[in-house]
DNA sequence: CCAAAAGTGTTTAAGCTACACCCATGG
DNA sequence: CCATGGGTGTAGCTTAAACACTTTTGG
């Protein structure tokens, strides 16, 4: 049986996805669907969340909702907002939906989001026929998901700038241009990439393995690991003040 | 009559207020207080807050907070964390206050922290009984609300190295060494008065007054401005990757 | 004239920016 | 052998950090 639910607090999940071969940074949402009389009535997609159960805290809600949604647990995880404009769920298609749904029409939610690769998912037999976007091309969404998965993807670009949070959206063993990619791709900038090489190589908790790539056409390129552990040893928090 | 209130929907306000006399960056809280036959049963501090209404957002409520307990608006507000544990108001004291409270045990509250001068509030005729405490030296505070004001404090920290949001806590009209002073009390450190100094002078949003303090023993300091109409012209982002 | 706080310069080191070509590999 | 992406070095400039004494003013 379902444990209690909070009808009113729900957890949304904005799940990035960072598809390495396409260098694009995605998010995950699932279809949104109802016809009647053979008229289609909503057609779109929101993200994925769900009800805060009495007994849980708004992390666990968020773990399970993104299990639910795509196996996976251990990933990264952030509360980055909370939602609560009175009129947040009430557009035409919303209010048709929340019929169908044991909705409070007047429902906060709690912002998530989560970083992980668009590879660990397998979004071909999802039961929420979940599929992945590009961040800047996004289909139509429906309750107000469009503006908190922009205010997800502004908190996402500010926080990578000063953690290392990138190594979560990629592998475990990867290449410096595959790390310039991704920032790129995240910032919507270009870098130089001997200036970004000289950087990172720098950095003593980025570890060149004894390890190339394998399959790729033309030259393999030197693999690395990130250590967390010699990260947070040698982290020393740094007040510039740049205004 | 009052508006139709969420009961498990709260905002908490994280008041912080500078004093720049005695160079202390202090919280807003009000007293909590119970006895029942002769008997003491609650006598401590909490921050102040109250349940969203129906027909308002988020952000309306911390502002009517706001105005509730010093009078003010147009202050400085952050929402910066939502609090939503299923135990965290379920210490024994909690309860006992509660009981008297239109209050639901399972309360998730949206937290914001408010930027302000201690000398804007009159807390002596304050009918909540409103005091400051120094943010490193606080009460005993009920429910979570000592975990609230430290996430916050956290927030401000970081957000004052990127962002112009000391001037908040500052007269419109303030000196280098105040500003100084004011960073050193937040950060809780030492910083070199002639790099400071300069620092902050080269800003073009920094402007030198054609005034001096009046009514200071000792020497009058120049006092300068923050423009924020200059800063915003001039802002450029920049995607400094410092992980 | 004295106490107190305001204000001032220089040197060194680190890190960012800009910039163009060669190399190694797999096919 | 060639196409592709991997990998490399330097010089100039900006900015942070460290450091101690003089000046101005009100009382």
């Amino acid at each position: 049986m379902e444990p209690e639910k909070i009808l009113n607090i729900s957890v949304d999940c904005v799940v990035f996805g960072y598809d390495i071969t396409t260098k694009s940074l995605n998010v995950l949402v699932i279809k949104r669907f109802l016809e009647a009389e053979g008229k289609v009535l909503v057609d779109d997609y929101v993200l994925t969340g769900y009800h805060v159960y009495k007994q849980e805290t708004l992390d666990q809600t968020a773990t399970r909702v993104l299990k639910e949604l795509t196996g996976l647990t251990g990933q990264y995880k952030k509360q980055f907002k909370a939602f609560g404009n009175p009129d947040r769920l009430t557009n035409e298609k919303d209010i048709i939906w929340i019929k169908n749904e044991e909705f409070n029409l007047r429902t906060i939610t709690i912002a998530y989001y989560f970083l992980l690769k668009t590879e660990d998912v397998d979004v071909n037999k999802n039961k929420y026929q979940a599929k992945w976007f590009p961040v800047n091309n996004l289909p139509e969404l429906g309750f107000d998901h469009k503006k908190i998965i922009e205010e997800a993807y502004e908190d996402l670009k500010i926080k990578c700038l000063s953690e290392p949070i990138i190594f979560k959206l990629l592998p475990d063993k990867f290449t410096i241009n595959e790390a310039q990619d991704l920032y790129q791709s995240i910032l919507g900038i270009e870098i130089d990439n001997r200036n970004f090489r000289r950087k990172l190589i720098n950095k003593k908790y980025i570890i060149a393995l004894d390890e190339k790539q394998v399959g790729v056409s033309k030259k393999p390129a030197q693999l690395y690991m990130f250590s967390l552990d010699l990260y947070e040893k040698m982290f020393k928090k740094n007040y510039l003040i740049n205004i």
